[in-house]
DNA sequence: GTTTAAGTGTGGAATGTACCACACATTGTG
DNA sequence: CACAATGTGTGGTACATTCCACACTTAAAC
């Protein structure tokens, strides 16, 4: 489970928005940019090897799922944004984003109710 | 003015950190695991290169320093990041980390008084 | 001047990433 | 069966990253 370059994130992102598995194919067309068939397998190869993606076999070709999912990883690149930036503190990390990108008080209002959503959920 | 690799981040955190220009000894000595001085120095030839670092001789020394500050080095992944999980929009990028994060309501709290000082600043 | 220590410059090895050409296998069609 | 279409497997190139060994240079001490 090691950690995604930026171009096995491209390909996470098209399975990630699919709701379904696919196939090279499918995703070659899904993909945010032209990328020939037999590169795109080898990056699924590499996935499958690191265990992001899983595979089954239908008739002669194989379906493509993601075997992560995506807040996960972005919680992982987060997290290691608050270690290099902010001594490990998330709460700081957000303050930092809260900050450089000018949040307004009504957009802090929209934050606290998902929190207190989120809180509810959980009780 | 190139993007950091993950080795070249190590060292900016060191130099965004120090109050003084380092040499690479003293950089060496700071760095959070063991490296060599001679891949260290690679490193800096390379950051100098992309432009992040600037050095200037002292004696027969180059004393090394930052020359980007590491808010907008974190504010250009951060925007990555929310290119890539949530279509672009930061606003949605920190909605998520507080929901992840499982930030309190207090925590809400200290955010907006981050956000009404800066606002109070800026106008 | 000679010697020694501290630093630098250079070339290059090892690995990982991104990409691709081509041969092979499988399925469906006449 | 022959044959075309679709997909896969394999090997291999080009490039960036990370790291290092070694020769050279400079400054200071004697």
């Amino acid at each position: 489970m090691d950690n995604l370059t930026p171009g096995e994130l491209e390909v996470m992102q098209v399975l990630w928005n699919a709701d379904r598995p696919l196939k090279p194919a499918d995703i070659q067309s899904l993909f945010p940019r032209p990328i020939r068939n037999a590169a795109l397998r080898s990056a699924l190869l590499v996935l499958l090897d690191k265990g992001h993606v899983a595979r089954r076999r239908e008739g002669r070709a194989f379906l493509y799922s993601a075997s992560t999912r995506p807040t996960r990883e972005l919680r992982r690149m987060t997290r290691k944004l608050a270690e290099l930036f902010c001594g490990g503190s998330t709460r700081e990390l957000i303050a930092q984003m809260v900050r450089t990108e000018r949040l307004s008080p009504t957009d802090i209002d929209q934050l606290r109710r998902i929190v207190e959503e989120s809180e509810r959920e959980s009780s």
